[in-house]
DNA sequence: ACCTGAACACCGTTCAAGT
DNA sequence: ACCTGAACACCGTTCAAGT
């Protein structure tokens, strides 16, 4: 592939998460990563520990892709754009999704992360503690829709195939199944939980 | 370990699932797998296509132990214990959850799972499209709620020492992270996303 | 019919050796 | 200082051979 020659700690990782946005998570192993960077698999071990090191890495630049926009004090607003700006992140990097699930969040960009999610949040939860389990709910709708979403294709159930008498709930529902949009599944549920939240503050 | 002769497929995943249990995805290998039935790794190839049947067969295991409580009828009841149900299921087996990022949903535990919950959202939303979203919603914020909260430990961040210049969100709302209740976080999502629901019912 | 041994093409990682 | 070759203990998987 390419040939950057000044392999560095940076360079590394980024190779890994394009290694891995093209080809998966199985395909990041550490011999086709030197390839990668044009350089044996074994030196890559001086600029990262091991492998692990490189999956935080890949979860780190993940976290780091996300371009929170502007904050402009009306907070219905900031929420949503943040959540759609994480959700982007996440459409970007599919195959990074399973890292979610096993890195602990002691790195410099989840925190930054974590900042910059609770910098929207200021507003409508003045309590300390009210506002970590809001931002955390937030950050874990998107998360939890980003996987439902995401995964990698394979062939989906054929919902006008199945069982009706086994399922009935599931044939009530499989009409609007052909044309389901997981984008207004996103407004929807963020319109609701806002909403909730709203109605919190009053009472 | 173990000697059931009499290997089989349910057996397999059974084994399978412990071991992810009780040492991470990494652990399971067909080799160790074998040995945990007291058979060798090639043995395994008559019961499984494999190691990608024994994933999903173990995603599957996962999602299938979830103990759905009987339907009363009061929606909000329903809804939230039912969502207790499933975290309940999906804490027993942190180590297994990147497999929800991973594996398509076409399985039969996949439908069952997804039957039932829409089951319990047939009263709040009649309009099938909305129940679809609504449901997304809901396994969405449970799913990402266990995917920040029951990652492995290794060392979460220390919110004492960090940098209240760099991170002044994050400084504000320390103190209540040091005695933090995952659950009371999860009630709490779901008293919100139910208030919005109800809501958006009432217009 | 079911299990196994040997084999193949891969892994992550170490370490002495090269430049 | 940085990279490499050879090596070790592992992987998933195939297939002919055993019982």
């Amino acid at each position: 592939m390419a040939r950057p020659r000044k392999v560095e700690r940076s360079s590394v990782l980024a190779a890994a998460l394009a290694l891995v946005d093209a080809e998966g998570l199985s395909a990041l192993t550490m011999r086709r990563l030197g390839e990668a960077l044009g350089v044996e698999a074994m030196s890559l071990y001086r600029h990262v520990a091991n492998k692990e090191a490189v999956l935080d890495g890949v979860h780190e630049a993940v976290l780091a892709s996300v371009e929170w926009p502007a904050i402009t004090g009306r907070w219905r607003d900031d929420v949503r754009t943040a959540a759609w700006a994480f959700r982007r992140a996440l459409r970007e990097h599919p195959n990074a999704l399973p890292l979610l699930a096993t890195r602990p969040a002691n790195t410099a960009a989840s925190l930054e992360h974590l900042e910059q999610a609770l910098a929207r949040l200021a507003t409508p939860f003045p309590d300390p503690r009210r506002r970590v389990q809001a931002v955390q709910s937030l950050l874990a709708l998107v998360i939890g829709h980003a996987m439902i979403h995401d995964a990698p294709v394979g062939t989906g159930p054929d919902y006008e195939a199945l069982d009706a008498e086994a399922f009935p709930m599931l044939a009530c529902v499989a009409p609007v199944l052909s044309d389901y949009d997981p984008d207004a599944e996103l407004d929807f549920a963020l319109d609701c939980l806002m909403a909730g939240w709203a109605k919190r503050r009053r009472s």
